[in-house]
DNA sequence: ACTTTATGACTGACCGGTCAGTCATAGTCA
DNA sequence: TGACTATGACTGACCGGTCAGTCATAAAGT
């Protein structure tokens, strides 16, 4: 195919930030196409990350996209809708990944830990984590957003707590029965590191899966050295 | 959307939001001023608080306050400084309160009991509340705000959480040893309380007590049915 | 009278959203 | 295969509304 640079290429390439690598020949149509709405949808996480919903600029985002503000318009109705769907599309995947992850074996608290390493390893360090801290930013203004996150990720994640921690009483693995009531609690540490993180790994970064074993210590009882 | 019938002095008198009761002949300037002051730094809190800081409009907040943009101008340099200025306003207070609020008898668990209590009564269900989601949301773009916040609330709260549990310890009321390496985990059910509230309450409401109460026992063992 | 405080109309930068025009590519035909 | 046309993805100048901050004027206080 031409090897010759499009200015569409040019002007994506020239485009700051580095954060969208060398991409492939941009072969046809639709896929071209798929990338810059990729590129756009990338672009905008990292915006509204760093400055929130209403403080962001469409044209930073078409900028470090390396598009024409136009272009976002093509992908998405307005700012909202698209900050919406942006919220959909990062956190279905990282569901689908967790909700399918634990194959049963070992203790209830290997199960836990196991869980939540994954948690911490997958979502607490990356960009998920701010995502998060985004959500409890924006979620009061945008109930559309709120009510999403309650339903597949709060919702879910409580629910599947709480039967790990009823198997846990059951097996006699978890003394503290209230906790059934209270998944919440198994769960706070984690949800702490994330905002923690976000906000004062300059003043004392947190040792988040220290952090964690200590906690399980306190549900499970101590752990036994392996 | 706010829709006032105001002329200044006659919103002023009638104690626009019932937040400013009805106050005295407010004889002298300073008085004045600082009543002014008052109802400016009231009306932006709860207009912050709705909205965030960018979304958030200087005309709301003097219509809210009952008084002329011009005259905030007067009080504070601009927008920016104001909403760190407020977080300062406001959370020194209850710094202080909760500060000087334990007079050191009973066991550590009644002492912790009773300090979360407090701080659930008068942080979690209140404003204060949303105060907590605020800084957690704008705290990456105002480091002023999350500087102070940290210096004056989280190393403080830390700091005393640690040294209640190091005291717990000793005494044989915390077996885990490890929680004195981190205090955030006393404290994360409560934080979490507060998050939970702003976010989910619609959804599912939480009742924060009972879920401290379960927390506490996971801590110190069951507790003992006085 | 004169100083201090308050007002709110006004300004100008800024930004979300639009749309007429461009041009690389896909499709068609010989 | 090469030439010609059709398509629609993409562009970016532009528009109109919004809002932080200003300042000439008015009111209040002494």
């Amino acid at each position: 195919m031409t090897s010759k640079p499009t200015k569409a290429a040019v002007a994506r390439k020239s485009g700051a930030k580095g954060s969208v690598q060398d991409e492939a020949p941009a072969s046809n149509r639709a896929a071209r196409a798929a990338e810059r709405r990729a590129a756009i949808i990338e672009a905008a996480l990292e915006e509204f990350i760093a400055r929130g919903f209403a403080a962001t600029r469409l044209d930073d985002i078409a900028k470090r996209a390396g598009v024409a503000k136009g272009t976002i318009y093509l992908h998405f109705k307005d700012k909202e809708s698209m900050f919406e769907e942006l919220v959909r599309l990062v956190i279905v995947p990282v569901v689908e990944r967790l909700t399918k992850l634990p194959p049963p074996a070992g203790s209830v608290r290997d199960l836990v830990e196991a869980f939540a390493s994954t948690f911490l390893r997958e979502v607490a360090n990356t960009r998920r984590g701010d995502l998060v801290r985004l959500i409890v930013a924006e979620g009061p203004r945008f109930p559309a957003v709120a009510d999403f996150y309650y339903r597949e990720v709060v919702q879910r994640g409580i629910g599947g707590m709480r039967m790990l921690i009823e198997l846990g009483i059951a097996r006699g693995e978890i003394r503290e029965k209230g906790l059934a009531k209270f998944p919440q609690i198994l769960v706070a540490p984690v949800l702490i590191s994330v905002i923690w993180q976000s906000l004062f790994e300059r003043h004392a970064p947190l040792d988040a899966q220290a952090m964690l074993r200590v906690h399980l210590d306190l549900i499970f009882g101590e752990r036994r050295t392996t």
